[in-house]
DNA sequence: ACTACTCGTTGCATAGTACAAGCGGCCGTC
DNA sequence: GACGGCCGCTTGTACTATGCAACGAGTAGT
């Protein structure tokens, strides 16, 4: 990694520059394998999925909203997974101009399919880990990711 | 945050699933905010230009393997980069037929631009974090990072 | 009703990527 | 020193993901 001389080069500055350049890295890294180490679902697949399996049904906008896509993204996104089977809609008593989305089992398997896989990726990186490391590291991501999703005006 | 209960329930688990769940949702969204938020760079396109600063300069082919880029990819990326005046092709002296890469003048500052705006925002996410914290955190990216890296067949 | 807003789809444009074919230079062997 | 094979790079083609804009259909306030 860049150890970058900052204007004060204090260890908090290096701290900073090193947690900048590893999530740059993982990012760049996360895109570039997704499609080659999860064929079977997309990342972005993978995380509407999840997010309807949380949610227990949701709609197209909602999604949209939430990640933060183009509502066309996520209609087509849904639509190739109502072509897959994995998700289907209903309508919306309330609203007609609406649809509230489903996993369907085959979406509910699916999704558990690819979380085992995923999920067995990072045991395998983690591996040699401690517990206390793992459980600090967890809390980390988590409050990073909170403080990064209050900036960007979302709720994940 | 999904809290999984899983199939053993162990501290361990726990932490490992949501770390899975942690950074998948930070990776989806470095993905779709890396367009809207540094415009001027796109997320490869920094990389890369990172590399070339990071290495003094190097071979388009070293690029395409350090970043598991396909080569017909890097040589499209580098044309726009030189297109736009923030890397420039030398003559590799012992092998006429590649070209060595450098940044420009107004590659370099480009980049520093962007690193600048990429450190504020981590900067600002991280603020009230303890020095210890960050260390910490820095140092679990970082192992982390090259965990993967090593899985994946890659050196950074 | 009329208007304004919302939900979703579709047409277009763009970026990023991979794969395959091809061009030209380099380096062995004979 | 010619040749075959490898290497670095570019170009053609196709595909995916994505956004924006336009639109159709439905809802809600007045």
């Amino acid at each position: 990694m860049k150890a970058v001389e900052g204007s004060d080069g204090t260890a908090d500055e290096v701290a900073l520059e090193t947690i900048h350049h590893e999530l740059t890295s993982f990012a760049r890294r996360a895109r570039a394998s997704a499609g080659r180490m999860h064929p079977e679902l997309s990342l972005v697949s993978y995380t509407l999925l999840g997010h309807l399996e949380e949610s227990g049904g949701c709609r197209a906008t909602d999604l949209a909203v939430h990640y933060a896509l183009d509502k066309s993204t996520v209609s087509r996104q849904v639509t190739a997974l109502e072509r897959a089977g994995l998700v289907e809609r209903r309508a919306d008593p309330d609203d007609n101009r609406g649809q509230l989305l489903h996993l369907t089992p085959a979406g509910t398997a699916a999704l558990a399919r690819v979380t085992e896989r995923r999920r067995e990726a990072f045991r395998a990186r983690l591996a040699d880990w401690s517990a206390d490391d793992l459980a600090r590291f967890a809390e980390y991501l988590v409050r990073y990711n909170a403080a990064a999703a209050a900036r960007d005006g979302r709720t994940d």
